[in-house]
DNA sequence: CATGGCCTGGCT
DNA sequence: AGCCAGGCCATG
């Protein structure tokens, strides 16, 4: 489940191993996961000649998506679905189960990229790699530039739940399930709540939520429930940390009531009935 | 705007 | 044995 967090803690960690490094071989073990950034076909074959020889120039995050690039401007967007990882090792190494990218650096090291569910995706940028990841996007949601008054702007306007607009990353890039109702809990704001009848406050408070809760689990260096590792196959501790995600029954750090668990357009969301209530906007229907 | 399908590991 | 988790896309 590599969100903004994990993927920001990828970034930070596989960067020393990779800056300048050339890729001397790349093994594509498997086409389904490869495609191209207009949503084409991409053979293995293809993506092997994109790749071998080039010199990685930069790596960065948009979203959930880390931003590999090759020599100058090309490059791939690699995105982790639920289950992927990318991690360095230090000299060849036999690859684990759902192993489906190698790369082999100059100086022994080696990329392993494993995806068990197969939900993630590496897709082929042949010319502006940001460009390209901007069509998938919207702004990303530690953009400094961000203010609550586009926030608004973004996410209200629908009758959607708060939760399933902030869920949506063409809007704002890099929430998903966990963060997005450790969030809410944060800004006191019931999920189910419609986008269009927040307050000038909540907007402001969402957003001052959404931005300490990804910074502080980029401090703990991401969550790790089961299968997410940083790019040194290290474990992360913000699983500690959660108020609410995960913690049907438990107690409310705030309040001490019981944490709930409902459905919200089909994800699973946690929420204290105490803490975020319908306060200050219509009721939609329950 | 809402729902189903993709996938596998882990839990009931 | 079976279901659930969930990001994202395709379809109703």
């Amino acid at each position: 489940m590599p969100e903004l967090p994990e993927v920001e803690t990828i970034r930070r960690s596989l960067a020393p191993h990779v800056l300048e490094a050339r890729v001397e071989d790349a093994s594509f073990l498997r086409d389904d996961i490869i495609e191209g950034a207009e949503r084409g076909r991409v053979t293995a074959g293809s993506a092997r000649r994109f790749t071998e020889g080039a010199v990685i120039t930069g790596l960065d995050r948009m979203g959930k998506y880390l931003l590999m690039e090759l020599d100058g401007s090309r490059g791939w967007a690699v995105h982790f679905g639920m289950s992927g990882s990318l991690v360095s090792h230090p000299e060849e190494s036999v690859p684990a189960r759902h192993t489906h990218v190698i790369l082999g650096l100059d100086g022994g090291a080696q990329l392993h990229y494993v995806c068990p569910r197969r939900f993630g995706r590496w897709v082929m940028c042949g010319e502006d790699l940001r460009a390209a990841v901007s069509g998938r996007v919207g702004v990303d949601a530690l953009d400094p530039s961000l203010d609550s008054t586009t926030l608004r702007e973004l996410l209200a306007g629908r009758g959607a739940p708060i939760k399933a607009r902030l869920l949506q990353q063409k809007l704002v890039a890099g929430l998903g399930n966990i963060y997005v109702d450790e969030a809410l809990f944060r800004a006191r704001i019931h999920p189910e709540r419609r986008a269009v009848s927040l307050t000038e406050d909540e907007w402001g408070n969402l957003l001052e939520s959404v931005r300490t809760v990804l910074l502080e689990a980029i401090g703990h260096r991401g969550t790790t429930f089961s299968s997410y590792r940083d790019g040194d196959g290290r474990t992360g501790s913000n699983q500690h940390r959660l108020a609410v995600y995960g913690r049907r029954g438990g107690r409310c750090p705030r309040c001490s009531e019981t944490v709930g668990r409902i459905e919200v357009r089909g994800r699973g969301t946690h929420f204290c009935p105490s803490c975020q209530q319908w306060n200050g906007g219509e009721d939609p229907g329950h």
